[in-house]
DNA sequence: TCGGAGTGGAACACGGGCGTTCCATTTCGG
DNA sequence: CCGAAATGGAACGCCCGTGTTCCACTCCGA
């Protein structure tokens, strides 16, 4: 982890670049340190000086978006409702998380095993979950675990991507993907 | 366009050559063109011979996909059926162009405009299509035509994704592509 | 068998991002 | 008000991908 003991001035200055970061290289994650610098309103030099290299300042980002997305995970209260109704929370938490959903997407295969593992607790409640779903015949038992979790993060990317080009309002957007989510998931009749 | 009167050992060649291209810058569209290279079982020179720049190579690429994207368009017959059955005729068709996707998600960004002006005539059926479903009951009228354009295409990531992850045979990957994609535009009661 | 087309490898200069060092300047707490 | 902390800029060497040139090799048809 980063220097526990750290003046106010550092902290403020290394959340700054980690933001950057976050939108720079969610992007084009291979835009150069100088573009991040500039958009962190910051020197190149100081930058190498928090993140001597470009790896460090990756794993500071990985490290970064998975406790974003363990914090969103945890507000979404997987264990309470039916387990259509969890989901449908998880996706909105998800869907606030913004900028950090784009690194994620770009790092998406490098992002995987050993990173997903700090995550796992995550994943196992996300597991329950949908098992709790197929029992209680609000999400359809044909759907595996593992698809379900392809489906929430590409309706995600669709919102993104959505909005972007559309520039409807983030309101009007979360309400169209939780709309085709849900129907996603349902049971047939 | 390319040289029409060209030998049958170079019109092979150009076509390893962007077979290779698409897959490699597919998966990294910054990868060096040595791996093109290599991928395509050819010297670095003669990529060079046939695409003096990497714009050239790139502007291939997009050309080449943009045909192959219109004729699974034409394959997928979208003036048939309900607007739900030719929509799911598409993604059928969609999702056996496989590397071709790979590039498309990457280029999602910068394939944008122009480019896809070429494809112009695909766009508009589409909006037809989608049309009719809205009247015919088949496609939830609340949902709008570029919504469910991005919709299919990050259905079709998911797959693509999932296929590489879970190991599950293709049909088995197409199956719950549709049931997925199927549900999520399906009126609500 | 000869000659040209097609190819691949070696070598080069160029450009740009990276990581480092050094130094001047600004900022802030004591 | 002074000194340490923090920063930004300039400059350098390094590596790597790019685009080019030159030459040797192979394959094939005339």
């Amino acid at each position: 982890m980063v220097d526990t003991q750290e003046t106010a001035s550092r902290a403020r200055t290394r959340q700054a670049i980690i933001d950057a970061a976050i939108t720079v290289l969610g992007k084009n994650l291979s835009a150069p340190l100088s573009e991040v610098a500039t958009a962190a309103d910051v020197g190149r030099t100081t930058l190498h000086r928090y993140y001597p290299e470009r790896s460090d300042l990756i794993k500071a980002i990985k490290a970064e978006s998975v406790v974003r997305l363990q914090r969103a995970t945890e507000r979404a209260r997987l264990h309470e409702g039916t387990g259509a109704e969890a989901l449908r929370r998880l996706c909105e938490e998800y869907f606030e998380l913004g900028n950090v959903l784009n690194f994620i997407f770009s790092e998406h295969q490098f992002l995987t095993e050993a990173d997903w593992c700090e995550f796992g607790a995550a994943e196992d409640s996300f597991e329950t979950l949908v098992e709790r779903g197929h029992g209680d015949g609000s999400i359809d038992p044909d759907l595996p675990t593992s698809w379900l979790e392809s489906v929430l993060w590409s309706q995600l990317y669709a919102a993104w991507s959505y909005a972007a080009e559309s520039g409807e309002s983030r309101h009007q957007v979360l309400r169209l993907t939780l709309r085709t989510l849900m129907g996603a998931i349902a049971p047939r009749p």
